[in-house]
DNA sequence: AATATAAATGCAATTTAATTGCATTTATAT
DNA sequence: ATATAAATGCAATTAAATTGCATTTATATT
């Protein structure tokens, strides 16, 4: 994926810091979520914990990131769709938690909605699905 | 929902302890999830923090609760299904979280299966929704 | 009913995650 | 170049979760 963190910046009017420029990058390295803790160990030489915390509040609420809670309630961050905005994400597609690497995926898999129960009224519908991703399918066949 | 927390407490082997007679009793009064702070608050003063979180996570392991992540990374527990055991959850309905009230409901919503992209394989999918739940829905109106 | 023993509990201490307040630094508009 | 509002860093706090260990308790056996 790439980003250009200057535009991105510029687009929702924030600030050019070298703080939100590097957890821009350090995030579109890879196509995959960055859990917080991670994102603390690659940068927390350069970037104090407590602004980490701001920048990705910050890049949640103006639509630049989504946040995808794991299994243990941990925090992963990945880049939004260009159609997410301030107001309203949709970043309505499949995470995939891979149960061996521990990775996230965000597929491009439209998700089925349901029909909710008399009185119910879904306005966001999210779905994870766990199993053995891509990369660690192909490692347990040639073992 | 009755329930028999002694009855399930020998099906499954463990000792019967007063502790664990209330954290049963307690998540089945009501048939939405409970939180982990939520249980804690009410029964902080008989059970003490630690043998709590030692009695939930016994009762997850045994497929007698389930463990549903809100969005904020709280542990909300619920009475799973007669068809979970220790080996494998069969908890694949909806959970419905009011955005309102911050209770979540499990519904019994068949959750509607998506084929992932090749190399992927689910093993379980979970579905979450956001939305208003039936007694918000009822309020908003009322006024 | 008394006893043995393995398991469960409670408590203190530790670790980790997240938040808050405030002084200092920095980006950018003028 | 300067003013100023915003962002950062640091210290302190709050909260969540885990670990180790001494004490208590459930239950199987005598
Ligand atoms: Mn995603
Ligand atoms: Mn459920
Ligand atoms: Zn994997
Ligand atoms: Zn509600």
């Amino acid at each position: 994926m790439k980003i250009d963190p200057t535009h991105i910046l510029k687009e929702h009017s924030l600030k050019h810091t070298k703080q939100r420029v590097r957890v821009l990058e350090e995030i579109a390295l890879d196509t995959v979520a960055i859990s917080q803790p991670e994102l603390e160990k690659k940068l927390g030489k350069e970037i104090d914990r407590v602004t980490l915390y701001r920048i990705l509040n910050i890049y949640e609420d103006k639509g630049i990131l989504h946040r995808i809670m794991d299994m243990n309630g941990t925090a992963n961050y990945a880049i939004c769709s260009s159609a997410c905005s301030e107001d309203h994400h949709h970043d309505e597609h499949i995470h995939f938690n891979c149960t061996n690497c521990h990775k996230i995926y965000c597929l491009d898999v439209v998700v089925p909605h349901s029909t909710m129960p008399k009185g119910f009224t879904a306005k966001t519908v999210s779905t994870t699905a766990y199993g053995i991703c891509e990369k660690c399918n192909l490692l347990v066949k040639k073992n």
